[in-house]
DNA sequence: ATTTATGCAAATCGTTTGCAAACCT
DNA sequence: AGGTTTGCAAACGATTTGCATAAAT
């Protein structure tokens, strides 16, 4: 069988690591809140990790989220609605993958990137960098529409 | 020669019937609106609207961008900092494009989208509406990076 | 005339921060 | 011990809203 849900025991280790870089500690919040995302298929707000973190209070989800960032275990991705929606770095989750964002509830799901789609990406990204002087390095693709939930008469339906 | 550059004698009417279909006016404020729109060649953000635009004060910015996105005449496009960004309707400004967006400073550019990017982003949606069962109506492709000038020491340079 | 938009100031809401106590090394 | 993190409450800043007036149909 494939292997493809998170291990955390190789994760936990890891974010330590980036932690210790900054001279940061592994606290106990921070190893929740990392279960918290490792555990989600997509990327969670606040309220999402609050609820999902027992006694976790506002603040401090707030300034580990930010130190995780910093660390790089953690990136910030943008959806919809005026929350931020949090995830774990890429190379810890283990897979590269793009969003799906209902544009009616906020929600927002993982989905995998294809080849061919991240093919066309790279070719973009090399273009743009030599007509434009930026250096990219990274990319975001979102699909955005209604979920089946949401078309059934969800919150805006 | 390609009229690339939007005309504004044509997306005056059109914006005024879309607001007309949702019973709303389009005052001198939208119009204005509208034009500082039109002329960036990038989304804006709020701050850099009322900069743009003389003698509109922020509540009324805010209003009627949104009264303008109600109407499908505008829409907004995540950003990196904490500021939301604006732009014309595409179908109104004429052009598909993506986004560069420089990690640094927050400002977003607009970058043209290839047709083989297109075909593949077409794909993706596909496969995703078979496999979630989402509706898919829009995608958004940016690109994340450093500008030029944040390279050479601005903002967080 | 009637309905919608404006402008100001106050309110809201997500997020950030100051500070003293608790924690890790 | 010495520096870091926590938790609370207060502060912040972007965006929204109530209300009386002005503008548009």
């Amino acid at each position: 069988m494939t292997e493809a849900r998170t291990d955390s025991d190789r994760v936990h280790p890891e974010v330590a690591v980036r932690l210790a870089r900054l001279d940061q500690r592994y606290t106990a919040s921070r190893r929740a809140l990392v279960d918290t995302l490792a555990a989600a298929r997509r990327p969670l707000s606040i309220p999402e990790i609050l609820a999902a973190t027992p006694v976790i209070p506002q603040s401090s989800a707030y300034r580990n989220v930010t130190a995780l960032i910093d660390a790089k275990a953690v990136r910030r991705v943008a959806g919809t609605d005026d929350h931020g929606r949090f995830e774990l770095a890429e190379d810890l989750a283990g897979h590269h993958h793009h969003h799906l964002i209902c544009d009616s509830c906020g929600q927002v799901l993982d989905i995998g990137a294809s080849p061919r789609l991240e093919r066309a990406l790279a070719e973009a990204a090399r273009v743009a960098e030599e007509e434009t002087g930026f250096s990219v390095d990274d990319h975001r693709m979102d699909l955005v529409g209604t979920c089946e939930k949401c078309r059934r008469g969800g919150p805006a339906g």
